[in-house]
DNA sequence: TTGTAAGCGTTATCAC
DNA sequence: GTGATAACGCTTACAA
């Protein structure tokens, strides 16, 4: 029956159906009309295959039921969860998801953000780095992990909690001398917090500790020639270590096997993020578990409160400490 | 300057920079217009920050510039990496990513594609498991390991030449009584034709092999159960297996190991995907790589292509074997 | 070259 | 309750 090349729209629909056009558009909006021509029109439209144009909705309306998600990379554990409960998130409120990768890079996190606001996207949640990103405040934005002014609402875990606990954990565990290590990007953001809140536990509690904290540019080589210079006889002098992210604690915990220092025997391991083996499902090291489905939720609830303003700047979701086979009370399970 | 509540239009543009809307438009799609013009509308734009509206466009070129990438999960390592170079391949052709994550559901998939229909993409790419898929072919579709019909491109890796591969490296391997095990989906794909391809290498070469097919609905339990029931004395009477999935490779070799059959000494072990460990980036196990890279750019380059129709219905891209510890070679290195 | 006006598919405001 | 009609922001003939 279709003999018109592009796809039908609610002109069609109306001829098809024998009404005028806005009746159509009120069988497609919810808006009353009469029973008879509602059939009509759900039929006709069936026959043609007729799907509303959101594009020509969102000229008109300006909504576009679409969010724009900003992510360095997908392929990271943490970044793939995060995106995935997100999406997930955002389907639930009947929103669409627009993907953004930055590949970590600073000009493409600005280039993003340009384009899906080409796109009209309703908002925007982005995990970025770059400092002197330019928010247009006309558009709802959230942003993860890193705060950028109190009108731009920043989620994420409880980073400084989170050292706290690692701190107080070790301490618990027996530990009397601790180490914090950190590699990360240069740019500050809300994880650095998770060193202050270590450190913040030590010095309460008067524990000894010492902090080593690199660029991620460098590489990880600066944290395990540290490792190896303190080595003296073989033996290790610091018997508990908080490692700002997992990887990092994985990456430490193989050097100090490579080196002969037996974990958690003589030195306990804890990481940040609460990542699993994709394979095992179990956890890669003793870590702070971040909230990463709370996080997604709580970044697409504010995105799209009507009042975004009247929250608070920074939302801190809180984080618990779970045991992965670094830390010595694992014996007796977790 | 803006009193204008709302973002700012070609018309105030054009207002801004007292020439007319078409100037504007001509402007910012490359067409040739007064120099003077150009800057004076420039510069208006910019002061305006003006950003030209997607939207509106496309209802009049029929064109969004924005593909609907359409996938399971973002969790999984393949599922992630796939989503992350198919987003960078439309990227760097200029297109946006519309992601849609079906959670293996087959309903949802349905859905998804309707939805991102009614946002007028230009094209979808989706790895689906819905036989009855019902794909209107007005819109470019390409599918991923799974063929619907001629009409539907499909790209995936050389399952069938991945299969033989295996087996071939097995039997140089000096392996002699072969296995072949398989957990996947209950609906038919291309990644079937992995055990074909195994199965028919080792027919041709009189190779005795044996094969175990599941469905993932049922976990991998069936799997370890038939080997537990393989064991006699401690000794397993397969000396290779090929497994359809990296994943399930682990899994069986983290089974082998737990009853004591040593591999790769006393069993060897090939995969399918090619994952790395995300910590370690070393690979999981010895395994026949996916060109997840290739499919994506190809998927891309199929989608956009002008005519589609000329290409031919499936195009399998090549994999290769890479040593991962479960196979005997790797003493002497990779 | 520049300006004008029609129209893309939809919604919303009206008379009917 | 139903049906014309004017926008929405943009592109694109076509006229100036």
């Amino acid at each position: 029956m279709r003999t018109k090349s592009s796809a039908p729209t609610m002109k069609d629909v109306a001829q098809e159906a024998g009404v005028a056009l806005g009746t159509v558009s009120k069988v497609f909006n919810g808006i009353p009309v009469g029973e008879s021509y509602r059939v009509r029109v759900q039929e006709a439209a069936d026959r043609l295959g007729y799907q509303v144009n959101n594009y020509a909705r969102g000229l008109k309306t300006n909504k576009t039921f679409t969010a724009a998600v900003i992510i360095p990379s997908t392929t990271h554990p943490f970044f793939s969860l995060l995106t995935e409960e997100l999406s997930r998130a955002l389907s639930l409120r009947g929103y669409r998801t627009l993907l953004a990768i930055t590949s970590f890079d600073l000009a493409s996190e600005q280039q993003c953000i340009e384009m899906v606001r080409q796109n009209k996207v309703d908002g925007i949640i982005a995990l970025t780095y770059n400092p002197d990103l330019r928010i247009d405040d006309s558009l709802p934005f959230v942003s993860i992990d890193r705060f950028y002014s109190a009108s731009i609402p920043c989620v994420s875990s409880d980073n400084y909690g989170g050292g706290q606990l690692a701190a107080e954990k070790l301490h618990s565990l027996g530990c009397k001398n601790l180490l914090f290590l950190r590699s990360g990007s240069s740019v500050p953001g809300e994880p650095d917090k998770r060193g202050a809140g270590f450190e913040a536990y030590c010095q309460l509690h008067r524990l000894s500790s010492q902090s080593l904290r690199i660029d991620d540019t460098e590489g990880i080589r600066p944290i395990l020639d540290f490792i190896d210079s303190q080595i003296r006889d073989g033996h290790f002098p610091f018997d508990g270590i908080f490692c700002s992210t997992d990887h990092l604690a994985v990456d430490v915990l193989n050097h100090l096997t490579l080196r002969g220092i037996p974990c958690p025997e003589e030195v306990q391991l804890i990481g940040f993020d609460g990542l699993k083996d994709f394979f095992t499902h179990k956890p890669v090291c003793s870590t702070i578990v971040q909230p990463v489905s709370e996080m997604a939720r709580t970044a697409v609830d504010i995105l799209l409160s009507q009042d975004r303003f009247r929250l608070s700047a920074l939302t801190c979701l809180p984080v618990r400490y779970q045991a992965g086979g670094t830390t010595r009370e694992d014996v007796s399970g977790s």
